[in-house]
Parts: C-alpha cells; structure tokens; sequence
RNA sequence: GGCCCGUUGGUCAAGCGGUUAAGACACGGCCCUUUCACGGCUGUAACAUGGGUUCGAUUCCCGUACGGGUCACCA
C-alpha cells in the first residue's frame, strides 16, 4: 500500500509538513523547572464547582514555577456548543482569582504564540499531523456508517464481546486502496482511525503525578482521530496541541484514566515527548440513599453563579478549593493567617488520590473566617456590591446612611476575637435589618420570663431612665436596676444555685428590651446596638409595646 | 459485564512497619457571658473485610466487598 498516496487522496488540500508546523510554534524559552499548563473546557455550559479543581491546580502550579496558564478553548463538538458559555467561562474564573497567561482570552481574540486557541480554528495544524500519521500506515480512513457501528455493537452485546472497532469488526483497517478510492470518488464521508497495535494480553506501566504507579491494559481498538467533518476527537487534538503548545503538565479530572493508554500510544506515534500527567480525583456529593455520587449538574451548588447569588466571597471559595486540594493548606493557613494564599507552598504530593465530598459545613467555617478578618469598610463594601445586583432595596438603604451600616458592621469585629455571624451577604440583611424601620417588625412573641401585664412598665422605666451617654457599664447598672425592681435579681450565681427561689433574672429583662428593640432573641451587644440607633428611636421602639 | 481508580471517626484528612492513630468541620457537655456570636476546656466517634509477608501491620502483597469512573464521529 502507497500510504503517501493514501495520505494525499484522504487530505489533497494540506501541504505543510509536521517539520514545518513545528517551527511555526518553537519550543518555550522558560526558567528551570517552569510549568506550562492549562485550562481546556468545551463550551458547552456553565463553570462547575468541580471544574475549579484543575484549573485551581494547573494556576498554580504555573504561577508558583514561574510559567505560563493557558486557556484552550475545545469546540470540536460544534452540537454541544451553548451560546455564551465561553464568555461565563472566563469572567467566572477571573472571578476566583484565576487569570490567563495566554490562550483564547475573550472577545474571540488570542493572546500568545502558539495559537490559535481554539480547536475548532487548527484544522488545518491537526490534518497535517494526521496525514503524518497515514504515511507512517498507523492512521486509516473508515466509510462506516453510524447504522453499520450500531449493528457491529449489537452483535458485540449480544456474544457478549468487549465492544468497539478493532479485530474482525474493524472492517477498514486493511482494506485495499482500490475499495477506499472507490469510496472517495463517490464522495462517501469518512473518519480517521488510529491503526492500534495495542493489545488486551499486555499492559503498559505509567506513573501518575497524582495517582502513583498504574498499570492500564494496552488500548487495542481503532479510535477515531479526525470525524467526517475533519475536526479531531478530543484525544487526537489533546496529543497535537499540547505537545505544539508545549504544555508540561496536564492536570485533568480522572474520568480520562481509561483512556490515557490511547493517549500514551498518539503521542508515541506523533513521535512527541509525553507531558507529566495529573489525574485529579472528582468531587462527589451524598446522595438519598447515603453513599457517594459524582457531583452533577442539577445538584445545589454545583453552578458557580449558586456562590455569587448567595453572596459567598470569592476568596472564601478559593480558600475552601484549596483546603480541598492540599491537604496541609489549613495548618498553613493557622501558622499564616494574613498571608496571600498564593504564598502557600501549593505541592503535588499534599494532593490525596481520593475523591472528596463537598461539605457545605466547612465551607461556611471557612467563609466565616474568611469574613471575620475583613474590617467593617471591606465588608461594607463588598454587601453593598451584592445588594446592587441581588437587593436594590437593601442596597439603596445601605447607601443612605453609609456611616451607620459601617457602625454596624464594625460592632464586634477588628479585635482578636471578632464576632463570626457573618458568612454569606444574603445574610446581612436579616442580621442587620432592624436597624432600618422598612425591616423591623414588632413582635407580640416574648419568649421570656416576663408575664405581659408587666412588658410595658419594665420598659417604661426603660425608656425614661435611657441616656444615650451612658457607657457599657452605666448602661447595664441601670438594666439591673430595673430588675432588681420588678424582682429579676441581677446575681447571676445565686440565680444559678437556686433558679427556683428568683421569679427570673436580669437576662429575661435584657432579652425583654432586646427583643423590643431589634424583633428578636439575639443579638450584638445591646448598648451598642442602642447607641447607634439613636435615642429617639430605641424609646419609640421600646414604647410601642403595650 | 470488561477495564481502571479509590476505601482511616458523620465530613475533610495526618500517617508513609512499632504512635495513647494528629488536626479541622459538624455534634454533645462545661466555662466565659445581658442574648447571640467569639473564645477556652472537654466528650462521643475511625484504620471496609479475609488471607498472606514480617518479630510486628492502618502502613507492603493477593483476594473479597463496597463506592466511583470509563467503555461515542462527547469532552
């Protein structure tokens, strides 16, 4: 067989050789041990919270060696494009802090050398590499229709044979060059197959960065390189592009495990150098019945947007992925609470072999903290930015009066111990609402020691007695005050030896005014709270319950 | 079903032949405290299982179970 006239009849229309296509892209001038990595999505939704795994792992791993992040854009499937996805893509994950080197950076421009970055645009890089392929007789076109694959599975379900297109079944692998002319000239269309000399009895030996040392059984089918439009599948594009693109690492999720031995056999036959490989394991989640299941679209918090609609900082969510990830992160984070994340030594060996459940739980801890370190502008700031997009109302109430809302959000934080009842901005509003009139409700529900015939005197004395002058201490001698007159004593331990000898103590009467105040049991401090709410209105407040 | 990966408390996990098997989250108790939050102390709770190898296995090997992944002209 003449390949080289095979390679001709099959691609007429290319002709530059792979020598020429590698010189277009010289291999990357980088420092010692620098890493080339990349991001490389389909477009085909929106970004998951799995998905920020690998991209938080190959950012780092590029930017703490000093080398490049990629953004390849995989659009060899145009039926599975969904419109605007790509544009999410990017504003999502600049959003977590993950910024591109180089690649298809948006707005449809690329921004590097070894473009272009987009699948759907390097025909011509991938058929030149497949002719490579037919002239060395390891590639060979197939006229199969899709009704005659579905017959040749059937038969192979039904004797229960390993199912897809090699041995007997492959039907095209030899086939006379007079019968592929033929085809041709009818203009029938045709797949490019990998011609395997792989093997079911042998296994290849390969190490994972991740996964330590693997045995895989030997691929022994004749997967497709290039479909009938002359697009590759996704392993041909991979072995050609990242090789052209000089990637170093390729950090993937472990659902491309199975097919790594066809990886490994495309890069043997292109004649390319096989990058350093991170199967990284998936994110799963419990489902009804209580056992482990791959996180799927459909699930609560899969959808980055979830994060941003919820008021979840970004920083907070990065600092989780990278709790995650790196399984000494935490204790770094202990010994260096004010550090960058990026000056954690991110190592591949920290990274566990296991798939982890998300934990809403310890994202929340982890946010809390993450919120607590803020001071009150930062944090004033960054509510104000969610309620503009998420709560007009509350935003526009926010920047009426900018002094109290910070006051607010500075009640109990900035010290050593700051208060922790922030996580998500959702939340401000229902942790603050009261101090504005729209959202607080007065309440008939007094879950306190304190029978209603004797509410409004006790509040009374309250009101007359408030000074808005007084400090913390004044302020609180005076609720005692109060107590010990209407028989709450303010002895806490001897209220604690002996509750059953004491009608109540001077806790029912702070909650008493505390829920007249605010509309509910708990609270910051109260003095504070009354400070800044002005004296007019805690006694307005405090009055109107009858 | 074939092939692959995985399995330490409820969750995330340290461990890398000899440990009282860390720590964090969650949960319970106590303390602090005007409530809440914070903080401090403390408690419950784990090496899936059966065989080896070894003086000794959570750690190494094999089987089993369970979980996950994958078997497309999708990535």
């Amino acid at each position: 067989m003449d390949y080289n006239y095979l390679a001709d009849l099959l691609y007429p229309g290319i002709t530059a050789t792979p020598e020429e296509m590698e010189a277009r892209f010289p291999k990357r001038e980088l420092p010692e041990g620098a890493k080339v990595t990349r991001f490389a999505p389909s477009p085909t939704g929106f970004v998951h919270f799995g998905g920020l795994f690998p991209t938080r792992v190959s950012e780092r791993l590029a930017h703490q060696s000093g080398g490049v992040l990629f953004l390849r854009i995989e659009d060899t499937d145009a039926k599975r494009e969904v419109e605007g996805a790509e544009e999410n893509l990017i504003e999502t994950l600049a959003y977590y802090g993950v910024k591109f080197d180089e690649g298809a950076i948006g707005g449809g421009r690329d921004n590097g050398a070894y473009g272009p970055y987009r699948q759907s645009e390097r025909a011509e890089i991938y058929q030149c590499f497949a002719k490579k392929l037919i002239r060395d007789g390891v590639a060979y076109p197939c006229f199969c229709t899709e009704d005659e694959l579905n017959a040749i599975r059937a038969e192979q379900e039904q004797i229960k044979a390993d199912p897809g297109y090699y041995g007997k079944w492959a039907i095209w692998r030899d086939a006379p060059i007079e019968k592929i002319e033929e085809k041709i000239k009818a203009g029938v269309p045709f797949v490019l197959r990998f011609k395997s000399d792989g093997s079911v009895e042998r296994k290849i030996k390969f190490t994972d960065l991740v996964k330590g040392d693997i045995e895989i059984t030997e691929n022994d089918k004749d997967h497709v390189l290039l479909k009938s439009d002359g697009i590759p599948t996704y392993h041909f594009a991979h072995a050609v592009d990242d090789y052209l693109m000089g990637t170093t690492h390729v950090v993937r999720g472990e659902e491309w495990l199975p097919s790594l031995p066809f990886h490994v056999q495309l890069f043997k036959a292109l004649g390319f150098k096989l990058p350093k490989f991170l199967h990284i394991s998936q994110l799963m989640k419990l489902d009804e019945n209580g056992s482990k299941k791959k996180l799927s679209k459909r699930d609560a918090g899969v959808d980055m947007r979830y994060y941003k609609e919820k008021g979840y900082c970004p920083e907070a969510v990065v600092e989780y992925v990278m709790t995650l990830l790196n399984s000494n992160f935490e204790e770094w984070r202990i010994a260096n609470p004010d550090k960058d994340y990026t000056e954690f030594p991110f190592s591949i060996k920290k990274m566990s072999a296991s798939g982890c459940l998300f934990d809403f739980d310890k994202l929340n801890d982890v946010t809390k903290n993450v919120v607590a370190k803020m001071s009150a502008d930062e944090v004033y700031d960054k509510v104000l930015a969610w309620a503009k997009e998420y709560d007009a109302d509350f935003a526009a109430k926010l920047e009426a009066d900018s002094e109290l809302a910070k006051s607010v959000l500075a009640i109990g934080r900035g010290g050593k111990k700051p208060r922790k009842d922030i996580t998500v901005w959702s939340e401000v509003k229902d942790y603050m609402g009261f101090f504005y009139d729209d959202y607080y409700k007065i309440t008939d529900e007094f879950p306190v020691n304190i029978p209603a015939d004797e509410r409004a005197q006790i509040l009374g004395d309250y009101a007359n007695g408030y000074n808005a002058d007084d400090d913390n201490n004044e302020w609180f001698e005076k609720v005692k005050a109060i107590s010990e007159k209407y028989g709450y004593t303010s002895d806490m331990k001897a209220y604690k030896a002996d509750p059953d000898s004491f009608k109540g103590n001077v806790t029912d009467v702070s909650n008493l005014i505390r829920i007249a105040l605010t509309g509910r049991a708990n609270s910051p401090d109260l003095c504070t709270i009354c400070k800044l709410m002005g004296e007019d209105r805690v006694k307005a407040r405090v009055l109107a319950v009858k």
